[in-house]
RNA sequence: GGGGACGUAGCUCAGUUGGUUAGAGCGCUGCCCUGUCACGGCAGAGGUCGCGGGUUCGAGCCCCGUCGUCCCCGCCA
């Protein structure tokens, strides 16, 4: 390959084949750069030594596909090349062959910052020419790779479950898949494969993985692409923490490819800590956590500053953030009591230390974030925001409903300060990659629009064992805990996963405490209700975003940087143009008629 | 479904208060050049200012609509 010729092959005679990446013609001295997966070697023709081939490169063009047969020779120092890793060789050549011409691409494969990611898509040939996204395969590559191996190694069947499967309400909308043979039904394709991974279990395979497509026809984002790939694993007779040492297992060797050590076991939080400490599920743990200073005020300081009591007060530590000017900072508390709303309000910290009065209660502060986020040195004056509940607020607003405000804020400002503080910065060690395990999660979910209780995982994950004994399916819903986990990356969720329910009449408890009658979810669930009758052993398991950890592990800020042939943010496949639409005679043998709107 | 940013040459972008012939860099084409590696020099071609409508004596610029790309909220058990 020509990228991989070094100096240990000087003088061999060689082949390589490859685009033509850049051409500098010197008149009687062409050069070319020649590009293939393995990165770029220079050819050299000279006219004197090989007129024919001379003759020929004069009408090459980048992108251009060439053959050349020449020999690897040693540079003269002056002419190396210390940019490059075949730098201290070139080829002279003595034929070259054009296997095929080139127009001129819309964009060249040759230039580093490439801007408009809709040609990029659209010539998507063109765009993965380009070494920064074939990195980017190639890392996709070893990862999975690393990740098959590592499950295989530790006794999982990779498994196929199908693509063609049927549709359940809950969830994810559906993608469907018109049936031909029965007019009027449809298949739908796999949200994710969980109902079919069970059924594995029940089906004595013990240890499952695929390496799945799951579609889900929601709207997209950055770290959101229609169609994408999980991890999907599934065991029988696991705890928790069986679960979680394959994760940390697997992940350590998939980091491994990408040249990151791990340590493990990752860190674990419950939910409730989550929230409690850091306003959200999925904790960015590169950032100090939040700080209750509530307990540092006196209640004359509350009553004269004019805080509710009975509520927390937040502190969000910024490490680093430098003083701001007296109109930047008018401006940029304006801002934060706008996000905050009504009920909170922003405690300028700064004002209280100057102030006699509340001196001693800045000082009690500053103590109290800098122990709790572990900050060696604190000047707080200017590097805090403190959020406190205005005096009569709102009845309803409780401490979590602070708490995740107050997470969001922190977020905010991460993003608003990253270059300040810092905590984003890439190191190329494992410090750049704080996994976190958070564990309890809450069972039921109050849906506001239904005015019900529903899932807050899925239907199949099981509820801890004492909240089912303590009988508070019925009496205390929001308080039972769920044996479902997550496994969170820099504040970016990577997978979840649970121990499954595998006694039916614990299902049958659920679907009721749902609100769900027993026709209703044999309707829905029918065929796996009576699987679990015929001998379910315990079992759980989690499935994690593949294209999340590439995209992660890449530094990329998109899927789209990791996905050979990803869609816009409308579901659309610029390259192909898809979708498209069907013909008459298609929608005819599947029974289709469009609706005119 | 909602909010925001962007859309001018093949690409990246500039374009003042609405004013006469819309510019730059890169790329492209031709010529010159034997040590370049983002080669260099000279010359040249290249525009439905996303699209439609409106205001105006006059619109790349103002207004309305629409399409596309990106980001966010909702949504994603």
């Amino acid at each position: 390959m020509c990228g991989e010729l070094r100096l240990s092959a000087d003088g061999e005679q060689v082949v390589v084949m490859g685009w033509v990446n850049r051409r500098r013609d010197h008149g009687n001295l062409i050069f070319l750069d020649l590009r293939d997966r393995a990165g770029i070697v220079q050819i050299v023709l000279d006219k004197e030594l090989c007129p024919e081939a001379h003759a020929k490169a004069e009408a090459v063009r980048p992108e251009y596909v060439v053959a050349v047969q020449g020999k690897v020779r040693r540079r003269d120092a002056a002419a190396i090349n210390p940019n490059m890793p075949t730098g201290e060789i070139e080829i002279d050549v003595d034929e070259l062959r054009v296997l095929n011409d080139a127009k001129t691409p819309p964009f060249s494969p040759a230039e580093e910052a490439i801007g408009n990611e809709e040609l990029r898509l659209k010539y998507r040939y063109v765009d993965l020419r380009r070494p920064a996204m074939q990195e980017n395969m190639i890392l996709r590559h070893k990862v999975a790779l690393a990740i098959r191996q590592y499950l295989s190694g530790e006794g999982f069947l990779e498994i196929e479950t199908p693509f063609m499967t049927r549709s359940t309400p809950e969830g994810a909308r559906d993608y469907l898949v018109p049936s031909r043979v029965h007019p009027g039904e449809f298949y739908a394709l796999p949200q994710s494969p969980q109902m079919f991974k069970q059924i594995l279990m029940i089906g004595g395979l013990d240890r499952y993985f695929q390496i799945a497509r799951c579609f889900r026809d929601e709207d997209l984002r950055a770290d959101r692409q229609p169609e994408f790939t999980q991890i999907d694993l599934e065991m029988t007779f696991p705890q928790q923490e069986t679960v979680f040492r394959v994760v940390e297992g697997f992940l350590t060797a998939a980091f491994r490819e990408a040249g990151i050590t791990l340590s493990t076991p990752f860190p674990q939080i419950t939910y409730d800590d989550a929230i409690r400490r850091f306003g959200i599920d999925k904790p960015d743990m590169r950032l100090p956590e939040l700080t209750d200073v509530r307990s540092e005020f006196e209640a004359a300081e509350l009553e004269s500053l004019k805080i509710e009591p009975g509520l927390p007060i937040v502190a969000i530590a910024i490490p680093n953030k430098q003083a701001m000017s007296n109109t930047q900072k008018k401006a940029f508390i304006k801002e934060v009591e706008t996000g905050l709303g009504p009920d909170l309000a922003y405690l300028d910290v700064e004002r209280l230390a100057s102030s006699a009065q509340y001196a001693g209660l800045s000082e009690r502060i500053d103590r109290a974030v800098a122990a709790n986020c572990k900050l060696e040195r604190i000047e707080p004056e200017h590097r805090l925001v403190v959020v406190s509940p205005r005096l009569g607020a709102n009845k309803s607003r409780d401490h979590a409903w602070i708490y995740k405000k107050a997470g969001q804020l922190r977020l905010e400002l991460a993003k608003r300060f990253r270059e300040e503080h810092g905590a984003f910065e890439k190191k190329g060690t494992a410090e750049d990659y704080k996994f976190l395990w958070v564990t309890d999660f809450p069972f039921f979910e109050w849906d506001e629009e239904s005015k019900k209780w529903t899932f807050a995982h899925h239907p199949f994950t099981s509820p801890h064992e004492d909240d089912l004994q303590a009988g508070r399916m019925e009496s205390n819903p929001g308080a039972v805990r769920a044996l479902a986990y997550d496994i969170v990356l820099n504040g970016i969720e990577l997978g979840s996963g649970s121990i499954r329910i595998h006694r039916q009449e614990v299902q049958q408890q659920i679907f009721h405490s749902l609100g769900m009658s027993e026709a209703e979810a044999k309707e829905r669930f029918g065929f796996f209700l009576e699987a679990l009758e015929y001998g379910t052993p315990p079992h759980g398991g989690i499935a994690l975003g593949l294209d999340r950890i590439v995209m992660i592990l890449a530094g990329a800020q998109s899927l789209r940087e990791v996905i050979a042939f990803p869609k816009t943010a409308k579901a659309v496949d610029l390259m192909v143009d898809a979708p498209s639409p069907a013909t008459e005679m298609q929608l005819k043998e599947l029974h289709i008629q469009r609706r005119r709107s």
